[in-house]
DNA sequence: GCGGCGTATTATGCATACAAAATTCTCCTT
DNA sequence: AAGGAGAATTTTGTATGCATAATACGCCGC
């Protein structure tokens, strides 16, 4: 949803005039990444002078980033009782992964469609980037390539709206899944999903490659969940 | 996403304590209510004086609620320049309809499974009652219970996330659909359609309903698209 | 009459002030 | 010592103040 208040284009040029940025902006991305990156754990209250001194502001911009996040879901509205980060529950993560496959499907469909020979061929790089670092066992620089393709997936779509609604979910699930301690076992089986992923995508089979997906996030679903410590169904 | 400030659970009883509504809250659901319903039309300004004398508040509560809205996407933030109410255009209007359409399908498959027999049967004669509006012309009723078809499809899948996404997006749409001037052949097909789609969910098709929800939204899309004045595709 | 420049006005963004609610702490009772 | 009433403190919610960026206006030249 959210369409302004992330994309930032850092231009690179060297005159740029400093477009002197919103602090409200600032906030609230310093906050999403605190809360994504479980800085700021599920369930922890938000208390906002404490906020304010860590970003050096008044309550205004942090108060207005808190109930930006509070529609994205990041965090929970309390009436007369500030705001809390949202809890992780066994019951969101699966709805949450249910969700997901059901728009990375959907974005395995239209990719085949609309993608550019350009987009697949910079999802190919990514995929062989990855494989590098399955290989070399670099966990974290992993997770990045992995989280890159199917962003780059979604965008590849064409279709801002699920580029958007794609970005917000992907967001929740993050934050569960630094805890997924990936077995050798899944995390290959995983690396061979995402090269079934890749054929289809090259080969712009519409009718396979949404059920590879699906199936890929299922099982991202069930590592997660047994991260959580909880049986998956 | 957004599930605070909407989920105002009216309880009927008569010694309610009257909560104390939140001022934001208030002001949220206003302004939400002002944009969907078209009377703040896409594209413009909305300037916080005139909003804090219409809603009899101060500028904090209007500019909160205004970043919640910004996340649902229903209003832009220009940064220094305030904000507008999200403008509609065909390609929007597209993207949301086929993110919609996949929506709905996942609900429908979801529902074969999940929903209750109370839930279908509470669908059924939304659907009747439907029918009856559809019989005696009366279009704005019938939407009504059109809405709250689709919506308690979602909701009967038991997937909250899912349903609140639905919400979100599909108040969007909804602000470009009080345009679609609907002809007779188009409406009836559209009840023909719902017909089927309500025959599929009471025999937990899981199989079919998806495949009927999504044509019904891509239908709808085509009246929308047309009422907007432009060719879909 | 039209266009552009400089000023006046307005609107926004952020900080702060104030009131009410929630929380914590104290001290008393049992 | 445990529990609870009540005061002190903290925190939130809302209003307002102030600085700056954006806009509107008027004036002048052409």
């Amino acid at each position: 949803m959210n369409q302004d208040l992330q994309s930032v284009s850092p231009s690179m040029s060297a005159e740029t005039v400093a477009e002197p940025r919103l602090l409200v902006e600032e906030v609230l991305e310093r906050l999403r990444d605190l809360i994504v990156q479980g800085e700021l754990a599920p369930g922890v209250k938000l208390n906002e002078r404490v906020l304010c001194e860590r970003l050096r502001t008044s309550r205004t911009p942090v108060r207005e980033a808190i109930k930006f996040l509070a529609s994205e879901g990041l965090v929970e509205l309390l009436p007369n009782r500030g705001a809390i980060v949202t809890p992780i529950t066994v019951t969101t993560v699966r709805e949450m992964f249910v969700l997901l496959g059901a728009l990375e499907a959907l974005a395995g469909e239209l990719a085949c469609v609309n993608a550019s020979d350009a987009d697949i061929a910079e999802i190919r790089a990514l995929h062989y980037q990855m494989l590098a670092h399955h290989a070399r066992g670099e966990l974290a620089p992993y997770f990045r390539c992995n989280q890159q393709i199917h962003l780059r997936l979604v965008e590849s779509t064409g279709n801002a709206t699920l580029a958007n609604t794609y970005r917000a979910l992907n967001g929740h699930v993050r934050r569960a899944r630094y805890m997924a301690n990936l077995s050798r076992e899944r995390w290959d089986h995983a690396v061979e999903e995402h090269q079934k992923i890749l054929d289809a995508l090259i080969r712009r089979d519409g009718a396979l490659l949404p059920a590879l997906l699906r199936g890929h996030l299922g099982n991202k679903m069930l590592v997660v969940l047994e991260a959580l410590g909880e049986q998956a169904d």
